[in-house]
DNA sequence: CATCACACTTAGAACTGGATAC
DNA sequence: GTATCCAGTTCTAAGTGTGATG
């Protein structure tokens, strides 16, 4: 219904030069009628940034804030802010500073050497109401974004203005057309030589479409009109399944007896020789690694032909089925209205998942407890409790003896002696063996996913409609196994046939089946660390970096061949039609500046059965706000829920395409971008270079920004000190892509302590101070640095801190003692009376009290052997443990809510890893774990010290 | 087209086990 | 030795993107 009504409003827009009057007035005025709009806009931002500064958890973020939102309140300041930058037109807008706070990025910091340049660092507001993620994101700040970094940016944070961040050197071709171009300054060369054969420009489209104050109305051609589009209600999804598979699919009854998978490697070619070659190499070494030198190196191999086909003969055991349920101890029932119920397996089975959750976020979810009480009654119905009692009300279910016992088994397997959890465990191996490796053309290739998902409640993740629904129990008959032709059947580990077997060789997946909950398709495909994923792996990131080959192309500007890269012509080419009359042209303009920019996912339509997340395509009217003069507020839930709240500046021409896009009569729940959709972008971006999807762009920013971000590596620092570096560059790359983790229950308190103990370090560099002034007292006026007192140290923690010393040191005295008397108890001799362990504590006390006094005199006697020498060395090293732990404790903050694996695992080239690591000498194993490396042997087999992307 | 089905990548939550603190 | 914490790993949900289908 949505694309109906899309394809029948699927009009050209023909700009007329209306519409450029209602974006100037609203820029210039705010007042009368054409200011209706601009005015509610800007009081809805208003109260949005209120609520956002008043919800902030800490300064930092609230200085970010503040400015603008008092300069919002009252639109002639902004007004005035516009036209003042009339007087510096020529700056390209990027490097426009922000508030007066952006005042690292100077005029000319664009064109020289920007590599070595401080950036501002990004503003984060985290909207600290909850500890759940949920996090302001934050976003780099214009140069970061990409190679030719174009005027987006976020309010710069003025607090960390000073942290050094290196900046993009914007490729020489492409600077001058995008970068560099004034702002307000219209070039009618430039849209001559639009290449789009689309549209067909009138000579002065870029003065028409310019801000100046003579454009005129908007309302004027019916095509302007956004698309204000109805949600529909799609039928919901069938969730019917069991479809005969399509295709080469074979019904096979015959059970064979599983043949051990060594006897199927004869089908595969290994290559003899090559193997030989490697046993006799390493002959000294263990078994293992001559197994591992077994391993296929695709990258070495030669390209296979038909990329079709993935393989020739494929063995592999299907999946493994967990083991059947095992019914509760007779003594564990839940209760209902307080009376036990004896309940028949297979409903308790469903009551045991619900108990297991209990003191979980989803136990307490209406959603989940709707969907799950509903499915609980339906196998009620089935399986009614012995005792007849008709369970009506989930309010009234105590599972709380079932979670109980879980607890307890939870106990008695943390319990467990080493050698029992061993033994277990190496049952589990054994049984898991024959599904570990799957032969690939006789190759040995490590398996995935190779368990069948037990069943359980699902766990949708945000809003979904379906979260606590019961997902069923596989059988092999769920299960469908994509398998070689010769390779034998495997027989399933539990009763029962496979739903079919087919012999498909252009897929990679070993097995696969329809989920009950969503009707969704799961599979079980090779591990990560395999070829296959591999191969894949590395043609991601070889496609995005195809982004930045060279190309010639015929520049109309100069009339010659000129070399250009892919994603410079594309970021001309969009930036060009940010302005096109076309409206599914400068909406698709708009949308791929966002996804280049802010490196947004496409944002496929998603049913009315799943949680309410965009992309970039599928944003809607409420998820981006206007503030003036160009500032874009987006907020909305992303994958996963994940929510995406930032503020960004923009190009004049995209503020402004944002504005036409939620026009009358577009309001909330309205697609913004009415006239798109993931698949004719897609298609669109596959013209301008094959291969290319939306995708892509995440993968390019993040990696490319990722290059850039190491260039800040210290050459001589310590490995420590480097590998910080990286995780710094990393982390750039996880808030670029929004990448976020919960934050950890017990943060506030690890962190708390972190605080605890650094003010333990100044409170004795306090001691060491006063003792040097006693000492000295000139030292006060000699090093007046040293006369100020600890900040964060208050009387109050002081008598904390003390007090506790002392029960330290009174406890470790007892402990002393007792001691003492069971060694002389062992030696037979006579043991010290308790007035020896008295008079220690008295002692103690008393040093306390000393402690005290000094606290209260600020006075300390120096202790014994103390030379003003030794003072001012001890200070200087509790200096430097202090700011070392301040810095740790201000990283671990930052890093608190942000995930870097997602972006290492997926995003980022491993071979600038394994590149770094070589350049700087910091080993590999630091940076990947175990896992990454093996998915990633393929970077270190190519990447030297001087790879680049 | 529009929709669906399919296959594959990307994602945070949950779990685990070893290191570290106590 | 035991508790706690955290990095690494596992699990599976939730995306992307394309080709078939009606």
């Amino acid at each position: 219904m949505r694309t109906a009504l899309r394809s029948f409003h699927r009009l050209h827009f023909q700009f007329t030069s209306d519409i450029g009057r209602i974006a100037h007035s609203h820029i210039y005025r705010i007042s009368t009628t054409a200011a209706a709009l601009t005015t509610t806009t800007t009081f809805h931002l208003h109260r949005n940034a209120t609520r956002a500064k008043n919800t902030m958890s800490n300064s930092q973020e609230m200085a970010v804030t503040a400015p603008t939102t008092g300069s919002a309140r009252v639109p002639s300041v902004k007004v005035r802010e516009y036209r003042e930058e009339s007087s510096d037109e020529d700056m390209p807008l990027a490097k426009k500073p922000v508030n007066g706070n952006g005042a690292k990025r100077g005029v000319g910091s664009r064109s020289s050497s920007e590599d070595d340049k401080p950036l501002a660092k990004k503003p984060r507001a985290s909207n600290g109401s909850t500890n759940k993620k949920k996090r302001v994101a934050e976003s780099d700040s214009d140069s970061d974004a990409g190679p030719s970094s174009p005027p987006v940016k976020v309010k710069a944070e003025p607090k960390s203005s000073s942290k050094p961040k290196s900046k993009r050197p914007p490729p020489s071709d492409s600077d001058d057309s995008e970068d560099g171009r004034p702002l307000a300054k219209t070039t009618n060369g430039s849209s001559k030589s639009k290449p789009k054969p689309k549209a067909k420009p009138k000579p002065q489209t870029d003065d028409e479409e310019s801000l100046s104050p003579s454009e005129s109305d908007l309302s004027s051609s019916e095509d302007e009109k956004p698309l204000a589009k109805k949600k529909t209600v799609p039928a919901p999804r069938k969730s019917n399944g069991s479809v005969a598979p399509k295709k080469k699919v074979k019904q096979e009854s015959e059970s064979e007896d599983e043949k051990p998978l060594a006897s199927a490697k004869k089908n595969g070619k290994v290559n003899g020789k090559q193997k030989e070659e490697k046993v006799v190499a390493k002959r000294e070494k263990k078994v293992k690694e001559e197994e591992d030198e077994e391993k296929f190196k695709w990258w070495e191999a030669e390209a296979q032909g038909d990329g079709s086909v993935k393989w020739n003969t494929l063995v592999h055991n299907g999946v493994l089925f967990p083991p059947p349920y095992i019914p509760l101890p007779k003594g564990v029932k839940m209760k209902y209205d307080g009376v036990p119920l004896t309940l028949p397996h297979e409903s308790e089975e469903v009551a045991g998942f619900f108990a297991a959750m209990l003191e979980t976020d989803h136990a307490q979810d209406a959603t989940f407890r709707a969907n799950f009480f509903r499915d609980f009654k339906a196998i009620l119905a089935e399986f009614p409790p012995k005792e007849n009692v008709k369970v009506t009300s989930l309010e009234k279910c105590d599972f709380k003896p079932m979670f109980e016992h879980f607890e307890r088994e939870k106990e008695k397997k943390k319990a467990m002696t080493r050698e029992e959890k061993k033994k277990l465990k190496e049952e589990k191996d054994k049984l898991e063996a024959p599904y570990v490796y799957a032969l690939v053309d006789g190759r040995k290739e490590k398996a995935g996913n190779f368990r069948a998902e037990p069943p359980g409640l699902f766990r949708g993740r945000g809003e979904h409609p379906r979260k606590g629904t019961l997902k069923k129990r596989l059988r092999p008959e769920d299960i469908l196994l994509n398998i070689g032709k010769d390779a034998p059947i495997p027989k399933p580990n539990i009763p029962g046939e496979w739903k079919g077997v087919q012999h498909d060789s252009t897929v990679t997946w070993l097995a696969h089946w329809k989920e009950n909950v969503n009707g969704q398709a799961k599979y079980v495909f090779l591990a990560a660390g395999s070829s296959w994923k591999g191969q894949s792996d590395r043609a991601k990131f070889e496609k995005a970096r195809e982004l930045i080959v060279s190309l010639a192309v015929h520049n109309v500007d100069y009339g010659c061949l000129c070399e250009q890269k892919h994603v410079d012509k594309i970021r001309k080419d969009y930036t060009a039609d940010l302005k096109s009359k076309i409206m599914a042209d400068r909406q698709r303009a708009t949308a791929l500046y966002f996804i280049d920019r802010l490196a947004l996912r496409a944002g496929n339509e998603k049913g009315e059965d799943e949680a309410d997340t965009v992309g970039c395509c599928s944003l809607r009217y409420e998820h981006v706000t206007l503030e003036l003069p160009n500032k874009v507020i987006f907020d909305f839930l992303g994958k996963d829920s994940m929510r995406f709240h930032q503020e960004v500046e923009v190009e004049q021409q995209v503020f402004k395409n944002i504005k036409i896009f939620k026009a009358e009569p577009k309001k909330k729940g309205d697609d913004l971008f009415d006239r798109l959709t993931t698949t004719t972008l897609n298609k669109y971006l596959n013209e301008q270079m094959p291969g290319l999807s939306a995708k892509v762009f995440r993968t390019y920013n993040a990696s490319w920004t990722f290059q850039q971000q190491l260039k800040n590596t210290p050459k001589d620092g310590t490995i420590a000190e480097k590998i910080a570096a990286y995780n710094t560059a990393n982390r750039d790359v996880a808030i670029l892509c929004n990448h976020q983790k919960t934050v950890s229950k017990n943060f506030a308190e690890s962190l708390a302590k972190m605080g605890d103990k650094v003010r333990a370090l100044k409170y004795q560099r306090m001691k060491l101070r006063y003792q040097l002034f006693t000492l000295d007292p000139k030292m006060k006026k000699k090093r007046a640095d040293l006369a100020d007192d600890e900040s964060d140290m208050d009387d109050d923690f002081m008598e904390r801190h003390e007090a506790e010393l002392q029960e330290k040191a009174m406890d470790a005295a007892r402990k002393k003692w007792e001691k003492e008397n069971v060694k002389l108890e062992e030696e037979k001799e006579e043991k010290k009376p308790k007035s020896v362990l008295d008079e220690r504590l008295k002692e103690i006390k008393a040093e306390f009290k000393v402690l005290a006094k000094e606290r209260k005199t600020k006075k300390v006697e120096p202790r014994k052997n103390m030379t003003e020498e030794k003072l001012l060395e001890q200070i200087a090293k509790m200096d430097d443990r202090i700011s070392a732990a301040v810095v740790q404790m201000g990283d671990r903050d930052k890093t608190k809510d942000v995930a870097l694996g997602t972006s290492k695992i997926n995003y980022i080239d491993p071979r600038l890893t394994v590149a770094w690591a070589r350049k700087y000498e910091v080993p590999l194993e630091k940076l990947f774990s175990k896992t990454l490396r093996e998915k990633f042997p393929w970077a270190e087999a190519e990447a030297d010290a001087d790879w680049v992307f």
